[in-house]
DNA sequence: GCCAACGTTGGC
DNA sequence: GCCAACGTTGGC
């Protein structure tokens, strides 16, 4: 089983709005950065367990634990062109963007923040910590996983 | 295939 | 709101 983390912006749908969502579980839809599509689509497995990071926001850090429940699949919303992340380009016969869904575990007792992970040396391989990250879906490994669970 | 211009991300 | 870092686009 491998372990990962996903970003998303709280004003636009934070760990909240997830513990709120039906069943649970969200198709993590919208991401457009090919990196992040071809982990999404070769690697996350279903089991897989996700920390879910805030970010764009005023106490940027992981706030909770999700799990991979569906493995790689078309994003529809590349098909939509009502959708803000329609993609012309996305043929559905060869489809651009893949996603997974994933489900809600539990909200950590509190964020661990950006900062604080930024002064473990444990986790400075970590892409979150490197500068100008931008991955909106990255690998972590089972080290780092129980790394960061130890400091809640 | 290079690379300048442009758009986006995301911390601060 | 600023701006550094990075990815993508498109002319050549």
């Amino acid at each position: 089983m491998r372990h990962w983390l996903m970003k998303t912006e709280p004003n636009e749908f934070g760990i909240d709005d997830f513990a709120d969502c039906p069943d649970q579980t969200e198709p993590w839809d919208g991401v457009r950065n090919y990196q992040a599509r071809n982990m999404m689509r070769d690697d996350m497995k279903n089991g897989d367990r996700v920390f879910i990071y805030h970010s764009n926001c005023d106490e940027p850090g992981i706030v909770g634990v999700a799990q991979v429940v569906r493995e790689g699949y078309p994003d529809p919303t590349a098909f939509d062109p009502d959708d803000k992340h329609f993609d012309p380009k996305s043929d559905p016969d060869n489809p651009r963007w893949y996603l997974v869904d994933v489900k809600f575990e539990r909200k950590l007792r509190r964020t661990i923040t950006l900062a604080e992970l930024k002064s473990q040396g444990a986790l400075e391989g970590m892409a979150l910590v490197r500068r100008g990250n931008r991955l909106s879906v990255m690998p972590v490994s089972g080290d780092e996983w129980e790394h960061i669970l130890s400091l809640e």
